[in-house]
DNA sequence: GTCTATACGCTGATAGAC
DNA sequence: GTCTATCAGCGTATAGAC
């Protein structure tokens, strides 16, 4: 029985996360994942029968739970109510991940998949990435500890810093991506603190 | 004589660019182009005799000679001396234009394109784009108007940050992009504040 | 400058053996 | 689960007329 959770499959979706995350949909071929895999770029089609587009949203919906469980976990092991440490602990783990440009990824994509399947992602994409960054941004603010007029435009802000991140090069800056994301984080509070009227 | 300036082949470049930039280089058929212009996918051959890569390449090189005017432009209007204004300036021409993501499209589309001019295309990237939002943190600084640790990182910051408003659509926040970079500039401007040791 | 016609390689996909 | 074999369709590119 196919399209169930299984090694290889796991082994598949994996590989071809990297390579869909770097390259993009359509500059992907099956084959290059099949060769990453060792394996004949046919017997792809015993994973995924409905063939390239239904393996690239499997690879989405899969590379979102990772996601949506590993934010959670973060933030779990972040000491609560420390709004600072929980960004930082998000930050490091997507710093840790391929990326998942929301925004990059369904718009230069996903013109070539059907409608219906571009709206599940985007709502589950919403619920895993944005809606616990906004959750941080949102209690700061109400216990006070911040002060910001578009907790939806700082949110997604933060991704889109994070995301960015990914593409440094190191010859641009010698310093790591975790420091780099820390120094932007000390940045955006310092923005972000409040200050007597 | 083709390979020069003239009225078609600037028409193609910027109905080519608008497409490229969206769809990222792979997913971009030269019929998708022709149509747009109403010609046939052959003629674009007359323009650019060496086919895809170099129509793509040309169409970067367009937009970037294009963003060292705008950005110069945009410099040259805005108060001397006053790194906020020009900021604001950039970012409004910034959102003018379609999107030149540096980076993702650095990294996306270039692995199938020749190294040689990839490095070209990073130099020049650098000078049009970098180098003047670079200019304007560093003089702002040396001025003690603002107090930062790594102008590098912040200048690519602000570059990707604006970058991504273009890919923010209209039901996910209700202001407009312009309206949005000013928010988030003045974020960045209070982080950036010298403040008392 | 743009057209028609066409060649050709590549890619996604199917069928069936092991 | 993975393989070999095969194919239809598409996308780039070329040749040459207008």
């Amino acid at each position: 029985m196919p399209n169930t959770t299984s090694e290889a499959r796991e082994q598949v979706l994996n590989v071809a996360e990297q390579l869909f995350m770097e390259r993009g949909y359509s500059a992907v071929r099956l084959k290059d994942i099949a060769d990453a895999l060792n394996i004949k770029q046919a017997s792809l089609y015993y994973h995924f029968p409905q063939g390239k587009e239904e393996l690239y949203v499997e690879v989405l919906r899969h590379s979102l739970r990772r996601h949506a469980a590993g934010i959670q976990a973060a933030l779990a092991q972040a000491p609560a109510g420390d709004w600072l440490a929980q960004l930082e602990a998000v930050a490091s783990w997507l710093l840790s991940q391929p990326p998942v440009d929301k925004m990059s990824t369904v718009q230069h994509d996903l013109p070539e998949i059907h409608p219906e399947t571009v709206h599940m992602l985007d709502e589950e994409s919403f619920a895993a990435l944005f809606v616990p960054i906004l959750g941080i941004f949102a209690a700061a603010q109400a216990s006070g500890q911040i002060e910001l007029e578009d907790p939806d435009l700082v949110a997604g802000m933060f991704l889109g810093m994070i995301n960015n991140l990914h593409m440094v090069k190191a010859e641009w800056n010698p310093r790591s991506k975790h420091q780099m994301a820390e120094m932007l984080i000390r940045l955006l509070a310092r923005g972000l603190e409040p200050r007597p009227a």
